[in-house]
RNA sequence: GCCGAAGUGGCGGAAUGGUAGACGCGGCGGUCUCAAACACCGUUGGGCAUAACGCCCGUGGGAGUUCGACUCUCCCCUUCGGCACCA
C-alpha cells in the first residue's frame, strides 16, 4: 500500500466473513444439484493459472463473474459456476530447475495458497467441482483425446519451424513471443526447425469462421476471422517443362487473377525445394549465399515491412501460358515458404511489394488494370484498384472486377489452374520440449512405427523422479525409466514420445469436466453434460481471443464430429471484462505498483473490495485502482450498515408522511428495475451507483422521520438483497440483522412493479431555440396542448420570445417543450 | 501501413437524439474535538454578474444534418489495443 487510508469498516468485517464463510459450507449453500426444478445457467470464468498469488487482477475479473452467477442464482436459475486450476505450465518446471522444487509440491502448494485467497473472496464456487490439470486423473483425458484425433487424422506428427529462446532454452508458444523477444528473457527468438505433433485445426478453418452460433463481443470475432484470414483466389501454373525436371509447373496462389497478363516475374521462396533445381550453373553460388542468409535471419527480421526488398535472379525463366511469355524466375525472402503455394506471381504494376522489387531490380512494370483516367504512361506507385482490363489479350475492356470471373474460368477451361482458399491459419502445433505437461501418448518402434499407447494404458504418467537441469531437453528424453518401453504391438524395444502437450490443449476441454468433475469412466460424463453444456455465459480476458478461444471451438467441433457431444459451440456467450491498472499504468512488480488484495481484505473486508472493483468503471473497460476511491464504498458500507442496524420501531412514534413514503416507494422500485437490467448486462459501476442512490434516499427519509415502518423495513431488506451479488458477507450479515431466516443467496431477486415505479409529475423542460430556459413540474399525463400552454405562458420563457415569430412549437411527451422562435 | 475501440469537470466515470456532468473521489466551508484524524452536514464545470428564479461558454478540433447533437454523418488530431510483406 503506497498511500494511508483513513476509512475503517464500522463492523467487524473480519468476524463477519469468518462467520458466514463458515455457515455457508457447513449448510452447502453453494452446492449444486444437476437436477433442479429451476432451469440450468452455466457460467464459467476462465480457470487461473496457479501462479501462487491471487492477484488484484484475478479479484477484479472474479468479483464481476461471481456478482453475475449470484445475480442470476437470484434471478431463479440452477447456477453452475465453478473453478479450477490450469495447473501445467512453465513456472513451475523453472521453478524446479532454479529452486529445486518439485514442479508438482510447487503446484499444488500454490494451489491450495489461492484457494484460500479465493474463499476470502466470498465466491459461490461449488469445490466439489474442483479441477487440478496436472492430475493424472485430468490429463489422462488430453490423452485419450489425443488419441481420438490421431485415430481421425486430426493429430498427425511433421517437421516444422518452432520459436526458440537461446536463453531460456526451450520452445515457445507464439504467444510468449513478444515483438520477436522472449516475454520471460528478452532474448531474441530463433526458428528452430523441430519433429512436432500437430493438430489439424485447418480442417475447421471454414466452420470457425461461421459466428452465427455465438454472441461474442464483435471484436473478438474479428481477430479471429483474422486470424483464419480466408481469401479467395485461383491457383495457376507457370510452364517450367523447358527444364525436364520432374516437376512442369510452378503453381502460384493470387487474389488478383485480373493482372495475371502483367505478371514480369515469378518468385520463389528461398527454402522452395525447387530452387536449387532451377538455378543455373552461373548463379548457383550467388543464390546459395541468398538462401543461407535468409535461413539465418529470425522470423521477426523476415517478416518486418521495414526491411528492404532482396532477391535474386535464378537463371530460370518460365511461361505464363495466358500470353506464352517467358518470364525470368527469382527467389526472395518476401515471399513465405508457408502460405499458399510458396511460388508468387509478380505483378509490379498492381502490387506494392512486387512494385518496389520490380524498381529496385530493373525489371519491368506493365500495366494490365488501368486507372480511371490513365494516360498510357509509367504509375508512380502500384495501382491496387479496380479498373479496366488492358494488355490482356481477349480480355481487353472488361472491368477488373470481370476480368477477375472471366480470366479464372479462362483458366479452368483450359486446365491451367483453378480457383483456391487459401487460410493463414496453420495447424496447432502441441508439441512442447518440457516436463511440466501432458505426455503424448505415442511410442516409437523401429519395426512399427508410430504406435499409439492402448487405452487401456493410459494415462502415461509424468515420472516425478526427473532430473530437472537447464540443459533445454526435457527431463523426459533423459529418463531412462520412462523412455524405454516395449512396443505395444510387437514387444520390441521402443521409445516413448518425451515431448509434452502444450497447456491450451488442458483448457480446450476443462468446461466439459466441470458438469462431472470426478468422473472416471471418460473425460465427462454424458448425461451431466447434456445438463449443462454449452457455457451459458464465459468470462474472461480478450488476451485469450485467438488462442484458448480458438482452441477450445476447435476442440468442441472435433468432439462433435467424433460423436462425443452434439453442439456445435463451446461458450454462447461471451464477455470480456477490462484490465485493472494502476497509477494510469499496468501493474507490474519491476514497477513496484503491485495492489496486493489480502492487504485491502485485511483492512477494509471482502465486501468492500468487491464493490470498489466494480464500482470504478465499466467491467469491460477496466480502470485505474484508486486508495482514495476506495474509502468512498467503505463509507457507503458503512451507511448500509447503519441503515440496516436501525431499529424501525421508532418510525412508529413519528408522524407519517404519505407523499414520504410514495417517494421512498417509487425510488425503490426505480431502483430494483435499474439495478436488474444493469446486474444483467455487466453494467456493475451503475448497478452499484443505483444502489448508492437509494441508501441516500433512506438515510435523507430516516432523517425527517415520517416514514411507516413498514415501507422503511421493505426498503431495506430489497436494498439489502440487491447487495447480495456484490456485497455477499454483508448482505448476508444484514439479512440476518433485519431478522430474516435462511440465507439472502438463496432469496428471488427482488421485483419492480412498473406503476409503483411511475412518476406522478415530471419535469417539464421548456427550451427556446433549444436553450433550456424553464423547468416545470407538471402532471406526468398531460395533454400536449396543455403543456405548450404552460410552456409559452411561463414568466421565464415571456422575454426570450417577446417580440418574436413563434414559428413551431415541438412537444416531447414526458419531456419537453422546445419553442422555435425568430 | 491496415483494422478496431476510445477521447466528457482537478480525478474515476454517468447520460447513446431531448435538463451534460448521475454516483463516487478530491477540494472548499461548517459541525464534532483541547487539537488532529475519522465521521457527519453543506457546497463544488468555467466565466460574466446589475447578484437574478439572470446571461454566456463548455463533452479532442473543424464542418454538416436537426427545432434540438456527448449522442448521427464527413474530415482531421491524439491515445490505447490488435494485425502487419498472407501474394
Amino acid at each position: 500500500m503506497t498511500s494511508v487510508r483513513t476509512t475503517s469498516t464500522r463492523y467487524d468485517h473480519q468476524a463477519i466473513e469468518a462467520k458466514w464463510r463458515e455457515r455457508w459450507e457447513k449448510d452447502g449453500i453453494y452446492r449444486v444439484d444437476d437436477d433442479d426444478s429451476r432451469p440450468n445457467w452455466y457460467e464459467l470464468h476462465m480457470y487461473p493459472y496457479p501462479s501462487g498469488d491471487l492477484h488484484i487482477g484475478h479479484w477484479y475479473a472474479m468479483s464481476g463473474a461471481d456478482l453475475h452467477a449470484r445475480f442470476k442464482r437470484m434471478s431463479g436459475f440452477n447456477v453452475l459456476h465453478p473453478m479450477g486450476f490450469d495447473a501445467f505450465g512453465l513456472n513451475a518446471e523453472n521453478a524446479a530447475i532454479q529452486r529445486g522444487i518439485h514442479p508438482f509440491k510447487w503446484t499444488m502448494s500454490n494451489i491450495e495458497n489461492m484457494r484460500l485467497q479465493l474463499r476470502s473472496m466470498g465466491p459461490m464456487y461449488d469445490w466439489d467441482r474442483e479441477i487440478i490439470t496436472c492430475t493424472p486423473d485430468y490429463y489422462k483425458w488430453n490423452q485419450w483425446f489425443f488419441l481420438q484425433f490421431y485415430k481421425k487424422g486430426l493429430a498427425y506428427r511433421g517437421f516444422a519451424p518452432v520459436n526458440w529462446c537461446p536463453s531460456c532454452k526451450t520452445v515457445l508458444a507464439n504467444e510468449q513471443v513478444i515483438d520477436g523477444m522472449c516475454e520471460r528473457s528478452d532474448t531474441p527468438v530463433e526458428q528452430r526447425d523441430m519433429n512436432q505433433w500437430f493438430f489439424k485445426i485447418t480442417d475447421y478453418a471454414e466452420e470457425l469462421l461461421d459466428q452465427s452460433k455465438i454472441d461474442w463481443p464483435e471484436r473478438i470475432n474479428t481477430m479471429q476471422t483474422n486470424w483464419v484470414g480466408r481469401s479467395e483466389g485461383v491457383e495457376v501454373e507457370f510452364d517450367i517443362s523447358e527444364y525436364g525436371l520432374e516437376q512442369k509447373t510452378l503453381r502460384t496462389f493470387t487474389t488478383r487473377i485480373d493482372t495475371v497478363f502483367g505478371v514480369t516475374f515469378v518468385v520463389l521462396a528461398p527454402e522452395h525445394p525447387l530452387v536449387p533445381e532451377l538455378t543455373i550453373k552461373e548463379q548457383k553460388a550467388e543464390v546459395a549465399d541468398y538462401i543461407h542468409q535468409a535461413s539465418l535471419e529470425t522470423e521477426i527480421e523476415r517478416l518486418s515491412t521495414e526491411k528492404e526488398k532482396t532477391g535474386v535472379f535464378t537463371g530460370a525463366y518460365c511461361i505464363n501460358r495466358l500470353n506464352g511469355e517467358r518470364v525470368p524466375i527469382l527467389t526472395a525472402d518476401y515471399v513465405l515458404h508457408t502460405y499458399g503455394t510458396g511460388v508468387v506471381m509478380g505483378v509490379p504494376a498492381h502490387d506494392a511489394r512486387d512494385f518496389i522489387f520490380a524498381k529496385k531490380y530493373g525489371l519491368p512494370i506493365r500495366v494490365v488494370v488501368a486507372p480511371p483516367d490513365w494516360d498510357g504512361g509509367d504509375l508512380e506507385d502500384a495501382y491496387l484498384a479496380e479498373g479496366t482490363q488492358v494488355n490482356s489479350g481477349e480480355f481487353d475492356g472488361l472491368s477488373s472486377s470481370e476480368g477477375l470471373q472471366k480470366i479464372a474460368d479462362h483458366i479452368e477451361a483450359q486446365g491451367w489452374g483453378e480457383r483456391k482458399v487459401n487460410y493463414r491459419m496453420r495447424d496447432w502445433l502441441v508439441s512442447r520440449q518440457r516436463y511440466w505437461g501432458t505426455p503424448i501418448p505415442i511410442i516409437y518402434c523401429p519395426e512399427c512405427g508410430e504406435v499409439p499407447v492402448p487405452d487401456d494404458e493410459l494415462p502415461v504418467v509424468l515420472p516425478e523422479d526427473a532430473e530437472f537441469l537447464p540443459t533445454g531437453e526435457s527431463p523426459l528424453a533423459l529418463h531412462e525409466g520412462f523412455v524405454n518401453v516395449p512396443c505395444p504391438d510387437c514387444g520390441r524395444p521402443s521409445k516413448r514420445e518425451t515431448d509434452t502437450m502444450d497447456t491450451f490443449v488442458d483448457s480446450s476441454w476443462y468446461f466439459l469436466r466441470y458438469a462431472s468433475a470426478g468422473f472416471q469412466d471418460g473425460p465427462f460424463d454424458p448425461e451431466a453434460i447434456k445438463k449443462w453444456n454449452p457455457v451459458d455465459q464465459y468470462t474472461g480476458g480478450v488476451e485469450h481471443a485467438v488462442m484458448h478461444l480458438l482452441y477450445a471451438r476447435f476442440f468442441t467441433k472435433a468432439l462433435r464430429d467424433l460423436g462425443l457431444i452434439d453442439f456445435d459451440e463451446p461458450f454462447v456467450r461471451l464477455f470480456n471484462q477490462g484490465t485493472i491498472i494502476y497509477q494510469h499504468q499496468k501493474m507490474s512488480k519491476s514497477r513496484g505498483n503491485v495492489i496486493a488484495p489480502d492487504d485491502y481484505v485485511n483492512e477494509v473486508g471482502a465486501d468492500v473490495v468487491r464493490s470498489y472493483l466494480m464500482f470504478l468503471g465499466p467491467w469491460e473497460a477496466g480502470g485505474d485502482w484508486s486508495d482514495s476511491g476506495i474509502n468512498g464504498v467503505a463509507r457507503w458500507a458503512n451507511r448500509v450498515w447503519e441503515v440496516a442496524n436501525r431499529d424501525s420501531s421508532e418510525l412508529d412514534h413519528s408522524p407519517v408522511n404519505e407523499n414520504s413514503v410514495r417517494d421512498v416507494q417509487r425510488a425503490l422500485h426505480k431502483t430494483i428495475k435499474k439495478v436488474s437490467d444493469d446486474m444483467d448486462s455487466f453494467k456493475f459501476n451503475t448497478a452499484i451507483a443505483s444502489l448508492m442512490e437509494l441508501t441516500n434516499t433512506l438515510t435523507q427519509a430516516w432523517e425527517r422521520s415520517d416514514l411507516t415502518s413498514d415501507a422503511w423495513n421493505e426498503a431495506v431488506s430489497n436494498l439489502v438483497a440487491m447487495m447480495a451479488p456484490i456485497t455477499p458477507y454483508l448482505s448476508e450479515e444484514l439479512w440476518e440483522a433485519t431478522g430474516h431466516e435462511s440465507s439472502v443467496h438463496t432469496q428471488s431477486w427482488p421485483e419492480w412493479d412498473e406503476s409503483l415505479a411511475a412518476d406522478e409529475t415530471i419535469t417539464l423542460v421548456v427550451q427556446v431555440n433549444g436553450r433550456l430556459r424553464d423547468r416545470i413540474e407538471v402532471p406526468v399525463g398531460i395533454e400536449e396542448d396543455t403543456a405548450k400552454e404552460t410552456a409559452l405562458s411561463s414568466p421565464k420563457i415571456q422575454p426570450h420570445i417577446q417580440g418574436k415569430d413563434v414559428s413551431k412549437v415541438i412537444y416531447v411527451p414526458g419531456r419537453l417543450v422546445n419553442i422555435v422562435a425568430g
